[in-house]
Formats: structure tokens, C-alpha cells, sequence
DNA sequence: GACATCTGAATTTTT
DNA sequence: TTCAGATGTC
């Protein structure tokens, strides 16, 4: 296959030039992935690079995925040796081998956003200070803002009383999670630099491994990770970055375009290859949104040109509220599917805000239409999820506070806040973890000689069950696999009966556990497969889980929307306090910031983009007047079918989508459960541990069989057909 | 210590 | 509207 067929002149230059640095700016749907990875593909093939130098950065791991996936297509077996990852997981991975240089056991934990509340609630209340006047949230923000820029708790210079106090909970945050043997997200990108820094022989090995960097998004990268780049491609300077300025839309996250500007300084060698030929919409939704995005001053004009015709205008449209703007969508949506041949995966809803996706919902649940909502689902945040997982971590690294804190009384088992604070505070105190603290615990009650320590009497019988059970997992798993360690801790915990409160949340919640189930035991056959499975579950992002799934819309914030394209693409809640946010309307900057988000949602649509506004909309629980966005207005006239409306007719039967006897959405999907269960009401049944029972009930759970039975002398149990080794009687 | 009930407070985007 | 935290009861 010849590689460079197909490409236009500015993506062959990209594709071949072969060394030194590289700086592309690449407009939406300017084939920059195309780019990247027949890049790749030409340094292996045509330039005999090795593919385990090759280093290849992306934003998302579903990019990575993708890229991938491409390069097994040009390259075969070969791209197995090439790296391609996030910044986050290519750190992870840097940090698990040598980590330990910093002080770091290969198993440490990589803490999410609950986890670093958690502790930082936890500092708040040891120094005593008010969680109201300084709220988790805004601290952790202040942290991960040093951080971003590289500065330490040590170099944090104060600019105001709460700032000093905030640098005095940030140091101890630190030390908080070395204890923890765990790092934040921002900890993954930092001690990178930092091990790179004071350890120059293992600088060397990663730059002599990794002679080509290729970087995606740059322009939403931070100083971090500028940083990191510089340190690996300063000798052989062999860097090729890909940016979009006008898509930069992660400031708040600390990401920083000016590293565009950074770049051309410090390379100045790099030539700059403009990819302005766009590949996707047609030249009515481009000229639509050049006009959009033209208004912003911090910018290297653009002109973003295709060979594709006008195409249909815009459809600008003013719904009644935020209920007629989602049967608005819905209906049209059905329209397209029905008279217009698009498929329903074609179309997309995008919005600024998470809550804004309820209406969407709402009304195409009433339409009896299946969705996939992408994010705010978030599998991997929900309670019962989260607290498999902490028993996953503790097991991996007993060191894990965070973790351990979570489950330490979950399910219910005696060990309240004050006995869990006492034993924080007692380990604390000793400058020891609380898996030894335990274990001396059990040494002053059980050993010859008594010793002092702060737990009430009547606590100590369940802290030490809790330590046998704990300590049980750890030497046990050592043996097993994930899934089976897993199965093991439900088992143990009894955690099925805590969550089976007989409702139906309380089922959904223990299906959401067999499906995580069901994820680990997609790792049973690996080297170590607990830790790589515990790595790869921190790292996932909503956007990650949008992978093959059924013909459906789908809703998704405009963040998420960065790097996809549709056929079809909404807008929603184009008014003012939404697009613009309320929140980010207060600098010039800011609010360029928001135009970019709006710009990177339009330049998404291939065919068609609907641009849509609600009169009035509730905000949490009030209804209020709105008033359209400043960004439309941005939209010459000629572009679109002019504004349409569907009230004041309200209510009006044309647009009311009718309720159907709807097939219950799916979130999430799922793989086909068994056909038919093996057990029926009735049945007897033996047990090895509670004997012979009868079985009451038996439904088909996520992939394995629920059977409901009652034990004469032990009572009813619910349990798994794949865990518990039932058998029939006759 | 566990659970139910109440209150009031806060709402952006996420690797 | 939703949710976390506080309060009250057993």
C-alpha cells in the first residue's frame, strides 16, 4: 500500500518530513489522524525507524484505541512495539517501573476526584478548619493549578492568607498521599518531570527508547506536560506536534495554547505545515462557523476550505422550553431517520452542560427511542462500583487510605465514623499505615504485653474481624485473577445481600456489579492482571466508552464531542448563562473560550447542524425567561433557513412526540444475557455451605443466573449460579 | 452505631 | 432539582 496516496500536498509534507520537529496546525476535519498515523507508518517502513522508538500521545484512550487500530491496518505485528498512549497512562506506566526512585511502590494507586476529596476532607478536619470556608472542591483546584504549573508545595508562594492556608493543607495533602502510596492525575504528569529531573540516567533510557514523539491535541496540553516533552526530545529534538488553537477548550483544566507559541520558540527550527483542506462539512457549515470563530482576537487566521457543495443551511430553531427543545430534536431526529435515509447513530446532541442532557432524555424516552448518553452515567462513579474497586486497591496496596476509609464499614459491620477516625488518627500519630496499625492492634490484644491505644473496647472485635478478612484477600489473592479476587471480596463481604435491599435500585446496583465482574474477567489471563486492571479503570474517561455500540443518537457535553464527527449534530441551549456560561462570561478569555466550545460542536456536523434555543428554561426547579446566545448572531443571515418556532402554538399536537409503550433505554450495553435460566421455582437445590434449600425465584443477571433460595435452616439467599456451586436434588 | 428524616446549599467543562 | 451533611430516634 503506498502511503502517502490520497494525500494533498500539505499532508504529504507532514507525512514525510522526517526529522527534526514539527509543528502542524491542523484545522476540524483537516485528516490529521490520518496524518498521525501514516506518519507512524512511513517512519517504520520508509524510514527504517524502529517501532519501539516511537512514542504517540493522544488525548483520550479512545484516540489511542483508534490509532491503533489504523496502524495495525499499515503496519501489522510491527505496531505492537510502537507506544501509544495518553500523557496519563504513558506516565502511569513510566511510574510503575520506576517510581520507586521517588519513593513510590509499583503498586501504587492512582487517586480520581472522589478519592482526593476524601483526603482532603480528612486534612480540613485534622487542622481544623471549616469545610465551608474552605470548600474541597475549590482547594483541590487551587492544588491541581500548582500542580499543572509545576509548582510544589515547597515553591508555593502564598498570595493571601487563604492561599497560605491552602499551601499548608496542599503540603500535607502530599504527604498524605505518599503515605498512601497513591498519586492524583496531576501527581502521574509532576513526578514524571520530577524523576526525570533528579534522575538523568533514567531520562537518558527513556530518550534513547523514545526517538520520535509524536503529540496530538498539543494545544490542550499544560505546562506539565510541555515540560515532559521537552526533557525527552531535547537531544534528538525529533517532535511532531499536531494543534488547533481555535479547539483549545481545557484552560480551566490548566491547559495552556500559548505552548504553541513555547514551541515555535524553542524549536525554531520546526517548519509549520498548515492543514487547512477540511474533509467533512460542507461549505455552509464551515463558512458558519469561520464566521463564529473569526470573532475571537487570540488567533492566526484560518481558512478552513472544502471541495464538498453549500449543502443545506442551518437550521436555527427557538423551542418553547427545555421539554419542547428535547421533543423538537426527537421529532426531527425521526423525520431524518424516516424521510431523509439517516441512520439514528448518525445524529448527535451536544450541549454545555451534563444536566441539560434530562429533557433530551425525557423526551426520548416518551418517544420510545433508544439513546446512548455518553458520560453522566459514569459507570466507574457509581457507589457500588466504587467501593468493589476500593476493596480491588486495598487488596493491591494496603497502604491505600482512601480506599480503605471507604469500605472499612461497607458493608455496615460496627465500624462507624468515630471508631474509623480513631484508627486514622492513631496510625496517624504513629506515622504508620493503618494495615500495621491494625496488625499492632491485634499484637496489644492478643500479644503478652498489653499496650495503650485510643479504640474503644467495644470496637476492637470488629476491627480485627475486619483485619482477618483483609488480610485473608491479600494472601489469597495472590493466587487468582482479578474476576476471582473480585468474586472473592462479594463473597466474603456478603456484599450481594448489602445491596439487595429489595428494591430495584438495589438490583440495578448489583448488575452494575456483575458487569464489572464481567470486565475483569477480560483480564484473567494476564501478567498481574489485578494491578493492570486497577491502571487501566482509573484511567478510563467517559468519552473512552463510545465505542461500537448500537445505532442510537447520541447526547453528549460539547468537551466530549472534541475529535468525533456526525452526519447530524445539535446544539442545544444556545442562550445566554448556558453558551456562554454564566461561569465563564466574566474575562475576554473566557468567554473566547466558550466560542471555541461552540465552534468545535458546529465543526463536528458533516451534513447537517441544527442550532437550538428555549424561550424560557428551569434552572433547578425555577422557570425563567432566556435570551439567545451572543454566538448566534455571529451567523450571517444567508446561512441559515432563517429562525423557526413551534410556539406560541403550544401546546400543539404536531408536536407532541406520542408516548409509546417504550422499550426501557439501556444506558449502557450489555452483552446478551443466557438464554434460559437453569433453575425454576420449585426446584430443590443443595448448597455446600447452607445445605438443602428450594428455590424461590431465578432471573437472568447481567451474564449469569440470580436464583432466590430458601434454606430451612439458614434462611433465603440470593445467589449467582456462576459463584455458588448449586446443585439439583431430586 | 444504624437508619430515617430534614434541612439548606449549590449547581461547568474532565485526563 | 438534587444531594450532602446534620439532626433525631431506636
Amino acid at each position: 500500500m503506498d502511503l502517502l496516496e490520497g494525500l494533498n500536498p500539505q499532508q504529504r509534507q507532514a507525512v514525510t518530513c522526517a526529522e527534526g520537529p514539527v509543528l502542524v496546525l491542523a484545522g476540524p476535519g483537516s485528516g490529521k489522524t490520518r496524518v498521525l498515523t501514516h506518519r507512524v507508518a512511513y517512519l517504520v517502513r520508509e524510514v527504517g525507524v524502529r517501532a519501539g522508538n516511537i512514542l504517540a500521545v493522544t488525548f483520550t484512550n479512545k484516540a489511542a484505541r483508534e490509532m491503533k487500530a489504523r496502524l495495525s491496518h499499515l503496519l501489522g505485528a510491527e505496531c505492537e512495539a510502537l507506544t501509544i498512549g495518553t500523557f496519563h497512562a504513558t506516565c502511569a506506566r513510566i511510574l510503575r517501573r520506576e517510581g520507586t526512585l521517588l519513593g513510590f511502590a509499583p503498586s501504587y494507586t492512582i487517586y480520581d476526584d472522589d478519592d482526593q476529596q476524601a483526603v482532603i476532607k480528612r486534612i480540613l478536619k485534622e487542622m481544623n478548619l471549616d469545610d465551608k470556608a474552605y470548600r474541597p472542591g475549590a482547594v483541590l483546584s487551587v492544588i491541581s493549578k500548582a500542580k499543572n504549573d509545576l509548582i510544589g508545595p515547597d515553591e508555593f508562594v502564598p498570595k493571601s492568607y487563604r492561599e497560605g492556608v491552602i499551601a499548608r493543607i496542599y503540603l500535607r495533602y502530599q504527604q498524605a498521599l505518599k503515605e498512601s502510596n497513591a498519586m492524583d492525575f496531576d501527581d502521574l504528569l509532576t513526578n514524571t518531570v520530577a524523576l526525570w529531573q533528579q534522575f538523568p540516567d533514567v531520562l537518558e533510557r527513556y530518550r534513547s527508547r523514545y526517538r520520535y514523539v509524536l503529540v496530538d491535541e498539543f494545544q490542550d496540553t499544560n505546562a506539565a506536560q510541555y515540560v515532559l516533552l521537552k526533557q525527552l526530545a531535547a537531544q534528538h529534538r525529533n517532535l511532531f506536534v499536531v494543534a488547533d488553537e481555535d479547539q483549545s477548550i481545557y484552560s480551566w483544566r490548566g491547559a495552556d495554547f500559548r505552548n504553541i507559541q513555547r514551541f515555535r520558540e524553542d524549536f525554531p527550527e520546526a517548519p509549520t505545515i498548515l492543514l487547512e483542506q477540511n474533509y467533512r462539512s460542507t461549505q455552509t457549515i464551515l463558512d458558519a462557523a469561520n464566521a463564529v470563530i473569526s470573532r475571537n482576537t487570540r488567533r492566526t487566521p484560518k481558512r478552513l476550505v472544502t471541495e464538498r457543495d453549500r449543502g443545506t443551511p442551518l437550521v436555527v430553531h427557538e423551542a418553547y422550553d427545555e421539554q419542547e427543545e428535547g421533543q423538537y430534536v426527537v421529532r426531527e431526529i425521526q423525520r431524518l431517520v424516516g424521510e431523509e435515509g439517516f441512520r439514528p447513530g448518525d445524529c448527535a446532541v451536544m450541549y454545555r452542560t451534563n444536566a441539560q442532557s434530562r429533557a433530551v432524555e425525557e423526551a426520548f424516552v416518551r418517544a420510545g427511542m433508544r439513546y446512548k448518553l455518553v458520560g453522566a452515567t459514569r459507570f466507574y462513579q457509581r457507589r457500588e462500583i466504587k467501593d468493589a474497586l476500593a476493596y480491588l486497591r486495598i487488596v493491591y496496596n494496603p497502604a491505600d487510605s482512601a480506599s480503605l476509609s471507604r469500605v472499612i464499614n461497607v458493608p455496615p459491620r460496627g465500624l462507624g465514623p468515630q471508631t474509623a477516625e480513631a484508627l486514622f488518627a492513631w496510625a496517624g500519630e504513629q506515622g504508620i499505615s493503618v494495615w500495621e496499625a491494625l496488625h499492632r492492634l491485634r499484637q496489644a490484644e492478643q500479644g503478652d504485653e498489653p499496650m495503650a491505644h485510643p479504640l474503644s473496647a467495644r470496637a476492637v472485635k470488629p476491627l480485627l474481624a475486619f483485619l482477618a478478612l483483609w488480610e485473608s484477600l491479600v494472601e489469597e489473592s495472590k493466587s487468582l485473577d482479578v474476576a476471582s479476587i473480585l468474586q472473592l471480596v462479594l463473597e466474603r463481604t456478603d456484599y450481594q445481600a448489602y445491596l439487595n435491599d429489595g428494591t430495584e435500585e438495589g438490583r440495578d446496583r448489583w448488575d452494575n456489579v456483575m458487569e464489572l465482574l464481567n470486565v475483569a474477567s477480560q483480564y484473567a489471563n494476564m501478567e498481574n492482571s489485578l494491578g493492570v486492571f486497577l491502571q487501566e479503570v482509573s484511567l478510563v474517561a467517559d468519552v473512552d466508552e463510545l465505542g461500537d455500540q448500537p445505532d442510537t443518537p447520541v447526547l453528549l457535553t460539547l468537551h466530549m464531542a472534541k475529535g468525533l464527527e456526525f452526519p447530524v449534530v445539535f446544539i442545544i441551549g444556545l442562550e445566554e448563562g448556558i453558551l456562554p456560561h454564566s461561569r465563564s462570561s466574566g474575562s475576554p478569555e473566557e468567554l473566547e473560550e466558550e466560542r471555541r466550545l461552540f465552534y468545535v460542536g458546529m465543526t463536528r456536523a458533516k451534513d447537517h447542524l441544527y442550532l437550538v434555543h428555549a424561550f424560557r428554561r428551569a434552572s433547578y426547579g425555577r422557570s425563567a425567561p432566556s435570551q439567545k446566545s451572543r454566538f448566534l448572531r455571529d451567523i450571517p443571515h444567508h446561512l441559515t433557513g432563517g429562525e423557526r418556532r413551534t410556539w406560541p402554538t403550544r401546546p400543539s399536537a404536531a408536536l407532541r412526540v406520542e408516548p409509546v409503550a417504550a422499550p426501557k433505554p439501556r444506558e449502557d450495553a450489555r452483552p446478551a444475557p443466557p438464554s434460559a435460566p437453569t433453575f425454576a421455582p420449585g426446584d430443590r437445590v443443595v448448597h455446600p455451605k447452607f445445605g438443602v434449600g428450594t428455590v424461590v425465584e431465578s432471573r437472568i443477571v447481567s451474564d449469569d443466573e440470580q436464583v432466590t433460595v430458601a434454606f430451612p435452616s439458614n434462611g433465603t439467599k440470593k445467589l449467582l449460579a456462576r459463584l455458588a456451586k448449586l446443585e439439583k436434588v431430586r
